[in-house]
DNA sequence: TTAATTATGAATACGTAG
DNA sequence: CTACGTATTCATAATTAA
């Protein structure tokens, strides 16, 4: 379907530790919060050498695991790698144990079952139709309900798998199910309730999504094949298939450095139309760029940091499939240091703190008792400070974004110079009803317009007209400021953004700039079906430009309490972003 | 009720000494 | 090569104030 050939090469390596990586990603967390008695075990299973079915099963049932799990287990882990097997057991033992963590593990489990489920579909090169039997006799409908239920589920989704799959389903085919409605979000009452020929589009995501699974399948056949072979240990210390940041953070080149000579060719299936751009945090938990670019076309992400834009770092990664040839930068040029930036600043900055860019500019502000103990600490001091005080002043300088107000006064950045720093225009935030604490968190979220603008730049010469724009998660609509500040006429625009405030910001600036074009605004991607795309694609002609930054919370290093990872809640909105962009290229290629 | 304030670590990358 | 120290990070939730 898609030029497979093209990419075959690198795929193959890439693959296989993608695998390992996904792996880790859950078997990791689970191992870290479990205390359960089989500790030496593990070397013991690690080194018994591939022994026969029935053994295998004995073996684990020996260790206390019930008979269930164990044959669920070795289902889905396939019985040569003994490790996974005993992370699963682990897994379903802690979901077991403690029912409160259920919630918590929900997404974690999600991963696992899907992983479980790619490995299934081969199980029959494998021999485990054993299994297979054990699996289908010995559980009757009840038993799978509560099995699923106390893997985490909701009664609701058990009951719709079951229905939907048949109770002689596999309790592997039941979570596969349940989990590729949740991928794709798209409510399976939801899809049969639709028109019946609006579903075959919507199916298209589906399909999508069972393409990855081939190709990770394929990908996992070729890893067991090198284990066998003996390549296991190079192939997991050989992390160059693991996406790497650039260093310096530069993507594919920035105003002063512009390294333009190089042209990259994208996989077939991301050329457009329509163009997108993808935007999120570039400091992501491991394997979350990995997924998403496989998701997205296979584009390699682009990661830049806008210190090389303005005066504040922003370290982020871009999906797109714009030409990099030829970019331009807004003008005039922001500042690019923060006494260009806040001139005030400069007669109280001491000499010992040599900052000249603020760290990213984030969704919370340093307390103001923060600030007094900073005073504090710095009081007793006539010129400098001793060097333990200059370290701790510093660092929560640093950690805060801190800048010198006056003798031994620091001060959070105020929210009018967020919104500078950023590229917006003056009070873009400021006023219709929006709280101070909810402008903070508006602008944390946002895109640096000079960096996005510098990467669309390459549409103006090609939509002089103007463009048609579906943004999704639009915030305070920097993809808009940037276009507009591009000077590329905005013809129509739908907008797709859950908080009413931001719509609001929005819609003002809309009215402000004087737009010739029209503002199309709704609230929830979730509600942001086929039909509804279609008919909004028909009455202004298709999109040109799909933009989208999907929620990072659940990325973000600031987060300590529920940095989840992809499947987290807000962040597995990707899937979304994803599922859209998708269904707008097969509308575009059938209009065609 | 809404808004403001405050305390709350860890995952990850990278440099360097050994 | 590893081990260890340093630096960075589009935040959440409990509590208090208005």
């Amino acid at each position: 379907m898609d030029g497979d050939a093209s990419d075959v090469e690198d795929d193959n390596f890439e693959w296989n530790t993608e695998d390992e990586l996904e792996i880790n990603d859950f078997s990791l967390p689970s191992r870290s919060s479990l205390t359960l008695p089989n500790g030496e075990a593990v070397g013991e299973a690690s080194s018994s050498a591939g022994p026969s079915n029935c053994k295998l099963i004995d073996h684990f049932i020996g260790m206390g695991f019930s008979k269930k799990m164990v044959a669920k287990a070795i289902q889905e882990n396939g019985e040569e790698n003994t490790d996974s097997i005993l992370e699963a057991l682990l897994t379903y033992s802690a979901l077991e144990s403690s029912p409160q963590r259920q919630h918590h593990n929900d997404s974690d489990h999600c991963s696992l079952e899907c992983e479980g489920s790619f490995l299934d579909d081969f199980s029959d090169i494998d021999s485990c139709s054993d299994n297979e039997k054990i699996m289908n006799t010995e559980f009757d409908e009840e038993e799978k309900l509560s099995s699923l239920v106390n893997m985490g589920y909701t009664v609701d989704e058990a009951s719709l798998a079951i229905d939907r799959c048949g109770v002689d389903s596999s309790l592997v085919e039941l979570t596969d199910f349940i989990c590729a409605a949740q991928m794709a979000n798209v409510a399976d009452a939801q899809l049969s309730e639709l028109p019946l020929e609006v579903q075959p589009k919507l199916k298209h995501s589906y399909s999508e999504y069972a393409k990855h699974k081939k190709r990770k399948l394929s990908d996992y056949e070729m890893w067991t094949k090198n284990n066998q072979n003996g390549f296991e240990k190079r192939l997991l210390h050989d992390d160059d298939e693991t996406i790497r940041l650039p260093n310096p953070m530069i993507g594919f080149g920035v105003p002063t450095e512009p390294c333009s000579t190089i042209h990259r060719t994208l996989p077939e299936a991301a050329v457009g139309p329509p163009f997108f751009y993808y935007e999120n945090v570039a400091l992501a938990p491991k394997g979350v760029w990995t997924t998403i670019s496989r998701f997205l076309y296979d584009v390699e992400p682009e990661f830049v940091d806008s210190k090389y834009f303005c005066a504040a770092a922003r370290k982020r990664g871009y999906v797109h499939n714009l030409p990099i040839q030829d970019r331009f930068p807004l003008l005039p040029f922001p500042p690019q240091t923060i006494h260009e930036a806040l001139p005030l600043t400069r007669k109280w900055w001491p000499s010992w703190d040599r900052r000249t860019k603020l760290n990213c500019l984030q969704t919370c502000i340093g307390s103001a008792k923060l600030t007094e103990r900073i005073r504090k600490a710095l009081e007793d001091y006539d010129c400098e400070p001793p060097l333990s005080v200059q370290k701790y002043v510093l660092d929560k300088c640093r950690q805060w974004n801190l800048v010198w107000v006056g003798r031994n006064k620091v001060a959070p950045l105020e929210a009018d110079e967020v919104e500078m720093l950023l590229g917006f225009p003056r009070n873009h935030t400021r006023g219709g009803g929006i709280s101070r604490t909810d402008r903070y968190k508006s602008l944390g979220n946002s895109f640096q317009i000079d960096t996005v603008a510098y990467h669309l730049s390459v549409l103006k010469d090609m939509f002089p007209g103007g463009i048609n724009l579906l943004s999704l998660f639009s915030g305070i609509g920097g993809a808009e400021v940037a276009l507009h500040r591009l000077g590329i006429p905005l013809k129509n625009v739908v907008s797709v953004e859950i908080s009413e405030a931001n719509r609001n910001i929005l819609r003002c600036w809309w009215e402000e700039t004087n737009q010739r074009g029209n503002l199309i605004d709704l609230a929830d991607v979730q509600q942001l079906n086929g039909d509804r795309l279609e008919q909004l694609m028909s009455s202004i002609g298709g999109f040109d430009l799909v933009v989208g930054g999907s929620p990072c919370n659940n990325l973000a290093g600031s987060n300590r309490l529920h940095r989840d990872g992809l499947e987290g809640k807000e962040s597995a909105l990707f899937f979304d972003y994803f599922r859209i962009l998708d269904l707008v290229k097969c509308i575009m290629t059938k209009a065609q």
